[in-house]
DNA sequence: CCTTGTTAGTTACAAATCCAACCATTACCA
DNA sequence: TGGTAATGGTTGGATTTGTAACTAACAAGG
C-alpha cells in the first residue's frame, strides 16, 4: 500500500487555474465549434482582429503568446472560410496586413456578444470587487517571467 | 478598413483564466519533463497517485476530468518508466488498480517538493486574503457546470 | 555590392490528441 | 436463465500540435 500525503493537490495553484480555464471555456468553445466550425486558435485570431483591427501574424503572436506556426496555420483556415483577408505589405513585403472580411466581422461580432454574455454569468458567481480582484490577480499571473 | 470596437479581449474570464494558466504551468512543466521525461497528463496521474493514494483508472478520470484514453495512455507510459504498477481487482475484473512503484513514489515526493516551493512562489506575489478569495474562486469556476 | 545576421511566415515530420468503435466483464430485468 | 444495456479500459485513424528546419525579404557593416 502506498502512503498517503498531505501534499494539497487540490490547492496547487497551477492546477486550480487549468481546472477553472478549461471549465470556463469549454461551454463557450462549443458555442464557435459549432456555429462556426472553428478552433480555439482560430477564434482568438479571429478576435483580436475584431477587437483590435488590421494588423500583422507577428503582433498576434506577441499580443496573444501563441506559437507562430499555430497562428500561421490558424490565419490559413480562417483565410480558406473567407474569415479573414491577407495583404502583403509594400513597405516590407514579407509581412502581410491580416483583417477580417464582413463574413468575418459578422461571425466575430456574434460571438462578441455571446462571449460577453457567458462574461456576465461567470461573473454573477461572485462580487464586483471579487470579480476586480480576481483579474487583477489572473492578469499578474499570466505575465511572462 | 475593419472597424475596432469596444470589447475588451484582455478582460475576458476565460482568457485571462487561460493566460494565467499556461504561464503558471510553464516553468513546472519544464522540471518534470526535463527531469523525468513525462509529459502533463503523466505527471497528474502520477500526482494523484501520490496524493490520494492506490486507485483505478476511471477514478483519476472522474476526479481530475481528463478523457479516459489519455488516461489510459498515460498509465501505459508510467508502466513503461516503471513508476506504476497495475493490479486487477478481483471483484470486478474489468477494472484495475494502480498505484506508485518505489520508483514513482520517488519521483512523486520529489516533484511534490518543486511545485510546492513553486506554489509559494506564485502565493508569493499577493496577500495571504487574496490568495486564499483566488483559491475560493478558482475552486467555483472549476466546477462542473 | 557582398557577406552575415535577423525577421516574417511556411512547411515537414514526429509526437500527442480527439473521436469513435471496439472487447471483456458485470448489471439489470423480463 | 437469457438478452440487452452499462461500465472499465484499449485501440485505430484522422486531426492537431510541437520542434526544427526552411524560404524570402530586409538590415547593417565592410
Amino acid at each position: 500500500m502506498v502512503e498517503k500525503d498531505d501534499f494539497d493537490l487540490q490547492n496547487f495553484l497551477p492546477y486550480l487555474l487549468n481546472q477553472a480555464a478549461e471549465e470556463s471555456s469549454l461551454e463557450f468553445q462549443q458555442v464557435y465549434k459549432n456555429k462556426y466550425g472553428i478552433l480555439r486558435t482560430e477564434w482568438r485570431v479571429l478576435f483580436h482582429l475584431g477587437a483590435f483591427g488590421e494588423m500583422t501574424a507577428s503582433t498576434i503572436v506577441t499580443r496573444a503568446r501563441i506559437h507562430k506556426t499555430k497562428i500561421s496555420r490558424a490565419v490559413q483556415k480562417l483565410v480558406e472560410k473567407r474569415f479573414v483577408a491577407r495583404e502583403r505589405s509594400e513597405d516590407d513585403r514579407r509581412q502581410e496586413f491580416l483583417r477580417l472580411t464582413p463574413l468575418g466581422l459578422a461571425a466575430y461580432k456574434d460571438l462578441r456578444e455571446v462571449a460577453a454574455a457567458y462574461d456576465r454569468t461567470l461573473e454573477a458567481k461572485f462580487s464586483e470587487e471579487e470579480v476586480a480582484l480576481l483579474r487583477a490577480m489572473l492578469r499578474r499571473l499570466g505575465e511572462r517571467g
